[in-house]
DNA sequence: ACGATAAACGAAAGCCTTTCGCTTAAGTCT
DNA sequence: AGACTTAAGCGAAAGGCTTTCGTTTATCGT
């Protein structure tokens, strides 16, 4: 087939196909992708540079679907909590997407503002030089760790019948997989705000 | 070749070398794990199951040799303490094994006795019933995000030179990479401890 | 009118994991 | 001692995967 009248492919589309695919199976590999569109996997690389620019096209479609309100009154903890939610709902409607992009460096435009506002909550809160960063750093491995978690598999842990005792009533004590990430993604929240507290209140000024 | 007088295989050796190739490279195959050893690809087969149980065998062996110890003295915090840095340490040794393990469920028993030592503490400390798990899942989603961090690119975020003042700036701030990522560790665990702290006081016993 | 660009295609190179059948040494049982 | 089972190597091949390349042809700008 020569240049079709309408192009077949563009971006958005390609990026809903690899989406759908990554819900479906955990992952997206370019002959499938083609044959959802219904092209050959070489005309993919006439809109894209390959796998990875799909992949951080995903990362932006996702963060982009996931939206937050900031208000100008907001104190910074209302801000904080709203950013780190949307972040984490973002993955939650994909959880199986967050495995795949973890070693990836950030670039897409959305998704460095979302950065951007956490940098700006938390010099309103008061952290100033190196803390910025460091806190930066803090809520993405906390919000990461808990995105990777929806996508982990059902039994996270799996302790033989014998030798693990604690361990295994505490599992037993959770209710089904999404009650227990649900629960721990809110305990955890409160957890990182008040250390969060805390570390303000004690850190010379 | 038959079957030589001497195993030309055993599954230290094939852990061993699997992780000297995700050291040097990231990732490993079954081609060159078995080029390194001097065997056949196939006959990696007949000591294994295939590459998950070799991933996970990786797993057992870096948490091995990383070892804490635990005192009956110690209070709860100083044992959580020692527990998240020995996990984080383990990853520190081995960063790029991180995102190899992330989809797998935990099953090797060195690994489940850490996860054992992290219940004990937690019931030490006062935490009951549900929120056992959701402490375990908190803490397991910072050290796994902070060991993912050590094996992320240099530069995990790429702003462009115009549009994200606070971000930039902030990274500006940050020294070298590891400099950054051992401050963000620090930072992170105080956070944790204090956040754990917070909620041991605010909760009805 | 014409040249450049864009967007499709098929073919192929070069990775990867896993399975299969074949060979032969070592161990076990009678 | 002879025979059977197992363990551990091998090569070949099936069926994935990503990416590159050359070819074709429609559209657009000058």
């Amino acid at each position: 087939m020569a240049r079709p009248l309408v192009p077949l492919i563009s971006i958005d589309a390609l990026v809903s196909a690899a989406l759908e695919l990554v819900d479906e199976a955990g992952d997206f590999s370019l002959p499938k992708l083609a044959k959802r569109i219904g092209v050959s996997q070489s005309s993919i690389y006439n809109h894209v540079s390959g796998r990875e620019e799909i992949l951080e096209l995903m990362r932006g479609r996702i963060i982009s679907e996931s939206t937050y309100e900031l208000d100008v009154q907001q104190d910074w903890e209302a801000a904080l909590r709203a950013i780190v939610r949307s972040y984490r709902d973002a993955f939650a409607r994909h959880p199986r997407l967050a495995p795949l992009l973890v070693l990836q460096t950030v670039q897409d435009h959305q998704v460095l503002g979302l950065y951007e506002d956490l940098a700006l909550a938390l010099e309103a809160a008061g952290f100033h030089g190196r803390d910025v960063l460091s806190a930066i750093s803090t809520i993405d491995s906390f919000a990461l760790g808990f995105a990777l978690d929806l996508a982990a598999p059902d039994v996270v842990w799996a302790p033989p019948q014998q030798g693990f005792p604690t361990l295994s009533s505490a599992l037993a004590n959770a209710g089904p997989a999404d009650e227990r990430g649900e629960a721990a993604f809110e305990f955890g929240l409160e957890i990182l705000m008040a250390g969060l507290h805390s570390r303000l209140r004690t850190t010379v000024q």
